[in-house]
DNA sequence: GTGAAAGCGCTAACAA
DNA sequence: TTGTTAGCGCTTTCAC
């Protein structure tokens, strides 16, 4: 690493200075700071002239509403907290359908991401410490205890998970006609040797497990069900192609747990000259726009994010105007889709 | 969709009732407002049974600290705001290094992104709404000019953008050297006709496309120059690929933004049928570990996201201690890692 | 449109 | 350890 003076005028700008306040606008701008207030929170009573002075004069001095005071203030924050894990890139897609749905319903969203040095729980009290009116789960693999003693105290919806009994609302994919799309096809493809990777405790993971071991009865191939451990992480699907590299011979067909372990997978696979779709058929879960644009096309099971985001948004909002309304489940039907990582069996 | 009621008792526990206070907490405990205002901002004054009762009796009644209230009454939020683009993989790097550094430096993190309905200033308007004692922005394509006015107001620190004659710190790869490296490899491998997809407005991209051109006339190329116009997501990549398709010949070697670029290239070429390394060479640039998990090894220019977000939450925390110091600039070496995407020239 | 007043839930400083 | 006090910057209500 080198370190360099900035070419500027050798030092920052930043002065300590005290921040402007509502005050100093009205001030500035010759009016009353209850006016500021109402010309801030965009409501009826100021001429548009003034409206229009108030605003120059703020940016002029560089005021910006203080959230914290605002927040305090008054009863409501019109604030979604949305929590997400970073990494995730399917969760980048719903983070923008929930943005593009509040900016439609006028709220803000404030975001709390878990990483591994910050776990939900922490992620969830960051949420509720800056008053969010209702908090979007994305995926939480917290205990089911744990979020119905949540929701009891704020509005939650759980996306992409199903809390059996819950008293929450949640918003997911029907998990298993997707895992059956999937095995359906390879089987009509002529597979029988297909394997599932596991998602562990990870968000539909139980569901498509389950899902995977119906549709592999009724296809009569019990025998050949087998599932592997993984996760919902790259290095799950590579950890499975090590497992199953080291076998005598490979299955025809893999279910990868989502997208994430599929790409894990195929990675590993193509490190050791297998080829794919020839050799061995790869399916994910997921369809996020990531894997879409991946080296090949990855066959995947497609959830819609952004009717997912929508959905989830809509349903907290209705949740904050409702609280007393029975708990929803809305399930959206996944569709798979067919693209390059799997065909006939070698 | 379908819509279900949910199988539990018909009803959302969430109570609207009032959301418990520290008053809730110290009545219920038997002690003062003051203590336990102490205990949970873990000052010294309060015996350690004391402290555990506390924080029993906050658990059973779900209290938790109001952080707008936490924050209007201190004049330090100990937060630090950072403004990122979700979809950007490598972004994600760096938020994962920044919370394990701010972490041990006794500061939260506060996240704002961009998407395509919500612009920088946006997304930098809630950092500062909330407080943040200093704004770290992940590649900021905004214009010099605001970012110095920003820079006066407040604490700033540019990750991956060099902002010249800035009076803010910045913190990023030294861009020309990355792509040097890339550069004098492909010509040792023998190749001529490198071109380069240009980043366009994106951080770094001015950088990489000078030291393009200039490597490319330091080994007497300069007749082989060629840009073509592109920015940092993968759909630059596909266009890219489309342009080049339409030709009568393809380069051998293409010098991508950046990895999102590359993977978008990669997938086209792939789907035309070009197989890469042996017709095309594809080189990406900031080595995201999502790019590194790619069906096929990118050869790439390594960027240390773990360093730095580290220096980057490192240097915030300087800058608001010694808000008058000089300005600086960290530049990290980048290295060029080869991985299975390149190879001689065909 | 103004001006005043109360209060949101907490911190911080003080005296007890 | 306790209570008290005075704000933090804003919203909200009210009379003007």
């Amino acid at each position: 690493m080198t370190e360099q003076q900035a070419t500027g005028d050798g030092s920052t700008g930043a002065r300590p200075g005290r921040r402007p306040t509502m005050s100093d606008v009205a001030e500035k701008a010759g009016v009353s700071r209850a006016l500021v207030s109402l010309i801030f929170r965009n409501a009826p009573g100021a001429s548009d002239s003034t409206r229009e002075r108030v605003f120059q004069v703020a940016k002029e001095i560089g005021y910006r509403p203080d959230t914290a005071a605002r927040t305090l203030a008054s009863s409501r924050t019109k604030t979604l907290g949305v929590m997400l894990t970073i990494r995730n890139p399917f969760h980048a897609d719903l983070v923008e359908a929930c943005y593009a749905e509040a900016d439609r319903v006028g709220y803000d969203i404030v975001l709390s991401t878990t990483v591994p040095t910050r776990d939900e729980e922490r992620a969830v009290d960051a949420l509720v410490g800056h008053r969010c009116e209702a908090l979007i789960l994305f995926g939480p693999k917290t205990s089911a205890a744990y979020l119905t003693q949540l929701s009891r105290e704020h509005p939650v919806v759980a996306v992409s998970r199903r809390v059996p009994d819950a008293t929450l609302d949640s918003v997911h994919t029907a998990e298993a006609k997707g895992v059956r799309q999937a095995v359906d096809y390879l089987v009509k493809e002529g597979h029988r040797d297909i394997i599932h990777i596991d998602g562990g405790t990870g968000p539909g993971a139980a569901e498509r497990r389950k899902a995977y071991r119906a549709a592999m009865r009724k296809h009569g191939l019990a025998e050949w069900v087998r599932v592997i451990p993984g996760n919902h992480t790259e290095d799950s699907g590579m950890r499975a192609a090590e497992v199953l590299l080291g076998e005598d011979s490979l299955p025809t067909a893999v279910l990868a747990a989502n997208d994430r372990c599929a790409l894990g997978l195929l990675g590993a696979l193509h490190k050791a000259g297998v080829k794919v779709p020839q050799e061995v058929s790869v399916v994910g879960y997921d369809d996020s726009r990531v894997a879409m644009l991946s080296h090949i096309g990855l066959t995947t099971v497609h959830q819609n994010a952004d009717e997912l985001g929508r959905l989830a948004v809509r349903t907290a909002v209705e949740r904050i105007e409702s609280p007393n309304a029975p708990a929803r489940e809305l399930v959206l039907d996944p569709e798979l889709r067919v693209r390059d990582t799997t065909g006939p069996p070698r």
